[in-house]
DNA sequence: ATTATATATAGATACTTATCTATATATAAG
DNA sequence: CTTATATATAGATAAGTATCTATATATAAT
């Protein structure tokens, strides 16, 4: 794969968070601001905060201000563009990694 | 969503880590030997031990043991439900967790 | 202006983890 | 049997992180 293996783990790290997996979930559907989310969860709005800090800092949530309220939703083409990541990596493709070194015989 | 936060967070975990992505990228093509995947690493004998347990504890490699070798490869199956398990979270889909909550008006 | 509400930040703590060196185990070769 | 090779385990350390309480900021309502 012709890919930055570092920024990818980034992306894949803010999702490594059951917590932040479930958040990831309740905005698949729509935006929410973050006291909505918050009652779906037992932990502290800070807490919350800095899970919904990772998420954007990843690219994978985005925020909009609007009043006192701060309305989270998915960035849709940079989940996507962790699934095809993720598919190429899995995926025997022809720019697969260990063709780049002469020294394995790979296939 | 219909799932376990937990158990696919414990995948995703294992798949957080830059050295672990290439891992799995170099074990896309084929099965490897652990002496072979270490020629693409910089790191010691015992921390790619470390990096293979976590991959193989998550269920997304297997290892095949041959003589003093071990030979390494995904389990494409879970690679799989991992794929299918992101793609229904990024999703609005049907049993998104936002309708079992009727307090929120999601819809 | 004051008070209430929504959210963010600061700082602390307990826990996890990526890495190392040293050592153990297990197999193959002489 | 002894030595070499491949891999795993043990134990230590430094760095990262999920959470909390306390506090700050920003907006809205009175």
């Amino acid at each position: 794969m012709n890919v930055d293996y570092e920024e990818n783990a980034k992306v894949i790290k803010a999702l490594s968070d059951s917590n932040r997996l479930k958040i990831i979930d309740i905005l698949s559907c729509r935006e929410r601001c973050a006291c909505d989310i918050l009652e779906h969860f037992d932990f502290s709005q800070p807490t919350l905060s800095h899970h919904m800090k990772v998420l954007m800092e990843c690219g994978l949530v985005v925020c909009r201000k609007e009043g006192q309220w701060s309305y989270y939703s998915l960035n849709s083409t940079n989940c996507n563009k962790l699934m095809l990541f993720l598919m190429n990596l899995i995926t025997d493709t022809e720019g697969c990694i260990c063709n780049k070194k002469s020294i394995y015989e790979c296939k």
